[in-house]
This record gives C-alpha cells, structure tokens and sequence, in this order.
DNA sequence: TTTCTTACA
DNA sequence: TGTAAGTA
C-alpha cells in the first residue's frame, strides 16, 4: 500500500511515518516512482512504535528495541536479554523526571500560594 | 492527483 | 509538528 492508504490505516499522519523512516524505525520498499510500497509487517511495526513511544520511550531506543521485540496479540516482550536491561533504565530515567516534575510542581505551588486575596479573586 | 524532498517557523 | 515550494 502507498503513504496515504498506510496513514489511513494506521492513523498516523503521513509527517510521522516519514520521520519514523527516517529515524530509522520503518524502511518500506520503493517503488521505481520513488513512492514508498508499505507492506502488513510495516504497519504492524508502526502499531509497535506508536505502542512505545506511548511508553514514553525515545525514536532512538525505539530503534534499538524494534528488532528486539516480540508481540504476543498485540502485548509487546522483550526478546533479548540485554533488552531487559537497557528498559529498567529507561524506566529509571523516567522514574527521575517524575521526581523532577514533581519538584517543579512543589515550588510553583509555593508562588502560587503567595498569591494575595485580591489578585486571586481576579484571576480565572 | 499523489507523493517526493527540502526547508523554515 | 505543520506547512509550503517545486518535482516526477
């Protein structure tokens, strides 16, 4: 199938899948026009990433983690040892920029309770 | 008409 | 990410 049949089918806009393939996370044939031929396995392989990127994970791990994947109807596993390995982390990293937000959250709560009544009862 | 690349906001 | 230009 060509580009617009795939993001019909997928529901990812034309724009992405071409950064996906340029990211290197999808790689559909070409036609001798130069237009891209997707196949069923490219479109299973978006499904997957857009799974991913939901799980808040990079294009960059993404790409490392595709060819390292299993999908058990539709729940993504991993197939690789060192896979496991390099998800904890990435899941250490998020655990990281939760504690950040969160810090970030605590000190405009402070500002936020510095507000005077007057300006309060004017604000939305 | 559709899709392509490249480039800029 | 959205959009526009200029092609094939």
């Amino acid at each position: 199938m060509r580009m617009k049949e795939m993001a019909r089918r997928s529901g990812v806009h034309e724009r992405s899948l071409r950064y996906y393939e340029q990211q290197g996370l999808l790689s559909p044939e070409r036609l001798p026009s130069g237009y891209r031929e997707y196949s069923e396995a490219d479109l299973e392989t978006v499904r997957r990433i857009r799974c991913l990127l939901t799980a808040g994970l990079s294009t960059a791990v993404i790409a490392q983690v595709l060819p390292c994947i299993r999908d058990d109807d539709g729940r993504l596993a991993p197939t690789c040892p060192n896979l496991v390995g390099q998800l904890r982390t990435e899941r250490e990293r998020m655990t990281r920029e939760i504690d950040a937000l969160r810090t970030s959250r605590s000190l405009l709560d402070t500002v936020l309770d510095a507000a005077p009544r007057d300006v309060l009862s004017r604000a939305g």
